[in-house]
DNA sequence: CCTACCGATCGGTAGG
DNA sequence: CCTACCGATCGGTAGG
């Protein structure tokens, strides 16, 4: 299909508008104008408002696994350092802006907590894979003893998902990056508490990431 | 004025409201149709949607301070039996459903986060007002030497409106008091690293909320 | 992919 | 506070 260029020129747009005015901001008239294509050219192409929004979810997983999953799997092997990878790549991805509203799970999942449908549960599913990767990585660092006073994936996935949230959304708030030093002291210091501390490996979560 | 009556009614809608559809989801047809007024009515009484939005973000941090910060303050003393008081009642606050989309701040900061102009404006003043409160609170407590491992307040409270913000949002995702329980365990995880905890004051964070 | 159009709704105003 | 109205934009469709 021809049309399938298109769709991926303008989902790139979307995705970015979505992370600023929300994935219900989204209009398919303004679509239509950034994009050059007339209103219904976008209409034919996705067919209906909330096809949209799925195919922006879709979209917005692959950056996603692009910039934040992809890259920490393949440059560590299992263990406490992937996990001190995933974390410190998702502090660059919301950290350089590769959408101009910061990570677009964080803003979309509070923008649909409220909202039941289809578009709130492509957005829990993808979270969820996410969540779950994490806390799958946690469990090897604990059965490889590298987590020793840790005895609940889970609990330490979403502590750590509330601090890469919280700067997320503060940074932009505040048009400052103290949120994600204050992210990444409160992750070093709770994985130190958990017998994690290796000193080297948990200053990675602040290092540039790698390219 | 006998427009205050109408504007207090039409503020309560719309403060729930724009927890479920943002607050530039609100439209003056719509709360004009839920409360029985005209939509010019809606109009006259708030001047404009911003004056409107304005006026939303300040009926909002009123509702808060009546079921966070005032009943905290009035029931305990300076130090950590209120620093615990004010997680607890803003656990209450959110998992009671004061408002149908949960904290109507987690809600709008992230709507508003990459929004400039004056009402993120609004949202950043009152939520930096409840975070000063807090961190206020904190240096109560360590003043009185009963956070003897923490030296930095505001870190502190980075950390735990990660976890209550995170808690709310997730609830309301999955529909499920869990993530209550786990922001819960990380704020009592976190006081007892930091040599806060006396068993019996930290079990009330999960306790009942005063009436 | 387009032009041309639909009914509905948007924020806001005139005039009372 | 109302009715009545403004131009603009919404999501979507007909027809090509």
């Amino acid at each position: 299909m021809r049309g399938d260029e298109s769709r991926r020129a303008v989902l790139a747009r979307a995705v970015d508008a979505a992370t600023v005015d929300g994935l219900d901001g989204l209009t398919i008239g303004r679509l239509a104008d950034a994009s050059g294509h007339s209103k219904s050219g976008i209409a034919t192409l996705f067919g209906s408002k909330e096809q949209l929004q799925l195919a922006v979810v879709a979209a917005a997983r692959e950056v996603f696994i692009d910039r934040v999953v992809a890259p920490a799997r393949a440059r560590t092997p299992r263990g406490l350092v992937r996990v001190c990878a995933l974390l410190g790549d998702w502090l660059a991805y919301s950290r350089d802006r590769v959408f101009r509203g910061g990570c677009f799970f964080a803003a979309t999942s509070v923008e649909f907590d409220a909202k039941p449908g289809v578009v709130r549960d492509a957005i829990v599913a993808a979270s969820s894979e996410w969540e779950d990767y994490l806390t799958v990585s946690i469990e090897y660092a604990m059965a490889a003893g590298e987590l020793p006073l840790l005895d609940d994936a889970r609990q330490l996935t979403f502590e750590m998902v509330s601090f890469l949230e919280a700067a997320n959304t503060r940074s932009l708030l505040h048009a400052s990056e103290e949120p994600y030093r204050r992210a990444e002291a409160a992750l070093r210091a709770r994985l130190v508490s958990l017998g994690g501390g290796d000193p080297e490996l948990i200053a990675t979560i602040g290092a540039a990431p790698a390219a």
